[in-house]
DNA sequence: CGATCTTATGTTAGCGCTACCACTAAACCG
DNA sequence: CGGTTTAGTGGTAGCGCTAACATAAGATCG
């Protein structure tokens, strides 16, 4: 590189102050540092929950960032930071519905967080080994696993035998060696039950998930145990074995509706399975709910937008999201590996959403209940 | 551990270079210019494709560039680069399925651009032009705007007076004044007709969707053409009003099935309708596809989680999507305020999504379908 | 009560990139 | 042929933030 110029010669350009190049001048953290009377460090250190500031300090800062309404800036937060940090995004069977709020949970964290998210199926890799190590090699270092990954144990422990940090969302239940965001399966699917005693139903149906996914055992338990306080019997030929489809679960539902006498009420464990109950009803001139009433799990879409609209458990797909990878962002932060047996878990209320696919065992049906 | 070492014994501070606070070291775009022999302004200019850059000179960095497998990092390119690009997504009616594909896409590609995306429903506030107003003093630059939003003209009219950049997506027809991405409603529409005259069909039902649509009368109309085109005549009782809603879908079904002889086909204008067309068969006692066929269109989930799954047409929604903000993107950076008339407007493809609901208007079943 | 440790804060030097100019050499012009 | 334009290229100074160190004042201690 020929550098011809004399350094010399040019000493003038050195003291002109140039144009700023922020042409909308949102407040830096100068700004706030300059309102607060502090240094911009220590603003930085405030903004991101540090120890080592008194406590007058802190509120002085807190109270300059709402003044001038400052925001840090996520670039210069991220390229300062060194390190962009890379979370993996694993899913097996795209359910699309319920996929479709779980990325957009995970989406909207991530821009927050200016996290690098790398969405990665594995539906026909079955060397799910080979696929981790390759990602955790390549930098991720943390992984987002929904349903039914989130319940595979040999994934969990090949990522933290690697380094990686495994989140798992809506699992079963919470093992104790990873961290885990979940809603209480089992107490959801007791209240649901709950809610069609409530209603006045005795002889209840019930349709299974998929067996492998945890979550369908402890709906599965819920449910016997709502009945069993109820004082009410758990009919054999009333439980009926689906796989979480819309066709396994009319295979299901025809089951249910060929017994006699009829159930007055059938709890499907997920939406898709009550979708196909109603549909198998009607087929059958039954009505819903007047004649038999159907409800539902998830809270998907299909559930809001057939007719009747399904009473159904909602859970909150992408707060819950949301927070796994909120998790893994401060677990990566504190770079200590997390003693064993302290692993979070975050539990999430539910909702029992009721809608139009419920009534009482009686022919009448119930007027003044939630459209939502 | 005490640190009795002297602090005065250490060598001058500000001479010991420090650590690299880098630990991964990615190549930096000096990397490449040191590749490529040049200064790391020209390889700058190459990436970002400006002009004035030798022809050799621009090669020998791309040589560089995939020698070094260099990456540009794009939180350092936005906080160069001066203000960060802010897009606004306003919807209206959250149709969730189609929302969902919609934001993913946007949202993908605004991460890749490092756009941030403000999303924002305009459901319950009347006042869409207080609501734009406020977002573009708010820094604000462009918009994009899913149905039925997009066909609304006096949104688009006023984003664009007050010096924004309006991308419709998915609106039934280009209009000339602003940048848009769609299918080609009327031909997609053609087609399915076409589709379901080859298969032998005549007497072809139609249920038309929400009047305030442009998409609609598109829909419409292409299947109007295709008929007439096949020497068909179009019979008014077997032409039906909906309203994209399941639930008219419902109403508008249990007409078309009520008209003697029975239409042998029904093609409703989206998969919420169809779908309540099969119900409705359903409880009618007519199977789909033997007995009737009916097809819907966008492909939505609930296309492939009903049984049987609904042939029908798909739009590459993400895909459209994600150049709208790639639209978007390009416009903002060239400051050329559009000239009328020459505003972009980008035709994506459709496809016919051949699944279970469709067949000959014989009572044989076809077997060798794609069941995807 | 000087030596050390702790706590609260400030200083400095970048992170990787681009805007803005400076500069050279060649082309162009009247 | 001096002056002006026009590629093509390089240097410099940040963008807004934080890691790493430095420093000043108290706390602790033998």
């Amino acid at each position: 590189m020929q550098n011809t110029m004399d350094r010399v010669s040019a000493p003038p350009t050195a003291t002109r102050k140039r144009a700023s190049r922020r042409s909308n001048s949102a407040p830096t953290i100068a700004d706030v540092a300059r309102e607060a009377q502090c240094s911009p460090m220590t603003v930085s250190r405030v903004i991101n929950d540090e120890g080592n500031v008194r406590k007058e300090t802190r509120e002085q800062v807190h109270t300059a960032i709402r003044k001038l309404n400052y925001s840090p800036n996520r670039a210069a937060r991220s390229l300062a930071g060194g390190d962009q940090l890379r979370v993996g995004l694993l899913f097996d069977n795209p359910s699309s519905s319920y996929l479709a709020e779980f990325l957009m949970g995970a989406l909207e964290e991530a821009t927050r967080r200016d996290i690098h998210l790398e969405v990665q199926s594995c539906d026909n890799s079955p060397d799910h080994a080979q696929l981790i190590a390759g990602l955790i090699e390549g930098g991720v270092r943390g992984f987002i696993l929904p349903p039914p990954l989130c319940d595979d144990q040999r994934v969990l422990d090949m990522i933290a035998d690697k380094g990686g940090i495994a989140i798992a969302v809506g699992p079963g239940k919470a093992a104790g060696s990873h961290g885990c965001v979940l809603i209480d399966e089992f107490q959801a699917a007791y209240d649901m039950t709950s809610h069609l005693i409530g209603l006045g139903h005795t002889r209840i149906g019930f349709i299974i998930g998929n067996p492998e996914q945890v979550a369908s055992g402890e709906r599965l338990d819920g449910f016997r145990a709502a009945m069993t306080d109820a004082g009410l019997e758990v009919l054999d030929p009333l439980i009926a074995q689906g796989q979480f489809t819309y066709r396994s679960g009319m295979v299901a539902a025809e089951k249910l509706l060929s017994v006699s006498p009829l159930p007055t009420a059938i709890f499907a464990s997920n939406d898709d399975m009550a979708a196909a109950t109603v549909a198998m009803a009607h087929r059958r001139h039954l009505d819903v709910p007047s004649d038999i009433t159907v409800t539902g799990f998830d809270d998907t879409d299909l559930a809001s937008s057939i007719w009747p609209e399904l009473t159904t458990i909602r859970q909150p797909i992408r707060e819950m999201t949301a927070r796994a990878v909120e998790m893994i962002a401060e677990k990566a932060r504190s770079r200590r590996p997390a003693r064993k047996g302290e692993e979070e878990h975050v539990t999430f209320p539910y909702t029992l959403v009721r809608r139009n696919s419920d009534a009482g065992p009686s022919l009448a049906g119930d007027p003044g209940r939630e459209t939502r």
